[in-house]
DNA sequence: TCACGATTGGCACGCAGTGCCACCTATGGC
DNA sequence: GCCATAGGTGGCACTGCGTGCCAATCGTGA
């Protein structure tokens, strides 16, 4: 019994029981968030989730780690998205471009649905206890891009290698917070658009 | 009463209170990192530590806002040193070259006492608890930094100019953690050089 | 109908952190 | 010397998170 979803050893089986627990893995989640958005974060305890699911607050702890967990299982899933996204890109594309352009598809899902998108990063930004979600989402993200980016870059020896991939993988996560973080704080301006200033402030696309 | 030391409005009036404040504080500091050397930073408990500083559990909290924070204190402190050796970097210099070189010191300062900085950096990955401190260093220096850097670069107007300073800031702090993690990784490298090679392998310094 | 496994909920832990209050101690005024 | 005050200290109780354990329950197949 883990808390992880549906194994991902065996992708394909989905039993019953999976599909169930998936459910309500969603339905917990949605509960919660309307919590979040009245009461913050810190605010919610896991009982009033647990009460508002209908659910034991030991049931609770069955299908989520913990109250963080809540708010990372969106924030991680993208990182797949991003990580395929990039695996396609053509090899001769340089690793910057590539990276600019794996960031598109979620960039314009976040600018699609800012009703949603919007609350999320100001939670994450205003709750203390979340800022250590944020980072884990960060790490996950750059372990799943990193060796995609060093085939892009040219051949190193040693740690001189690993350096300059996690380097160039953390700047562009770091760029693409700048713009999200930007776009939050100035509503109308456009999310693509300010990635594009990140990125290019940096090095050239 | 405040957990912050010395009260940063009159730093010059430093009373016999605060030298004693102070000099408890570092006590506990090092009590503290010996148990976490030995039991891990979850597997110590605030009692074991207060009872080896020879305090009340209690009290402890007095001194500290938190367990975290033991560990926080010595990684803010540098984020200041940081930002004066940027400020003190000569106009004309470009903003990555003034940032890799603001980084001398601290890089100099870690590879100058590996024997405290590598435990250091091997618990900060390691323990789940610290990630969230971890995330506010980068964010507090991330900041300290992001104005000074704003002064660099090419005039914007508007989220423009803020995301542009903002995602090189945040993208030297990803090549001076892609640097550290690196150094942790590989004893007998050196850490000025592997910040080289991943601030280089970004943007031309 | 029975047996079996999985899910559930309740209970009791341990640990982090906080509010409240009583105690002690050092300092200064009388 | 005596007392008043302020600040440090410790104890107690409380909330909240997360976990281990166990009994009750439900669904499924034999």
């Amino acid at each position: 019994m883990t808390t992880d979803g549906p194994s991902a050893t065996t992708p394909g089986a989905m039993t019953l029981r999976d599909h169930a627990r998936g459910a309500v893995r969603d339905e917990v989640m949605r509960c919660a968030w309307l919590l979040f958005l009245e009461h913050g974060f810190e605010g919610t305890t896991v009982d009033q989730i647990a009460e508002a699911a209908g659910m034991s607050r030991r049931t609770f702890f069955r299908y989520f780690a913990g109250k963080e967990q809540l708010v990372l299982e969106r924030l991680v899933e993208s990182g797949r998205s991003i990580a395929d996204e990039l695996a396609a890109r053509p090899a001769s594309e340089s690793a910057w471009s590539a990276l600019r352009a794996a960031f598109q598809a979620v960039v314009v899902l976040q600018e699609q649905h800012p009703d949603q998108a919007r609350p999320l990063m100001v939670m994450l930004r205003t709750e203390p206890a979340l800022r250590g979600s944020v980072l884990e989402r960060r790490r996950r993200w750059h372990e799943l891009l990193t060796p995609l980016v060093t085939a892009r870059l040219p051949r190193g020896r040693g740690a001189a290698a690993d350096v300059r991939a996690a380097a160039v993988t953390g700047s562009a996560l770091a760029c693409l917070e700048a713009a999200q973080d930007a776009w939050t704080d100035h509503p109308g301006t456009s999310l693509p658009r300010l990635l594009d200033q990140a990125m290019a402030a940096v090095a050239p696309l």
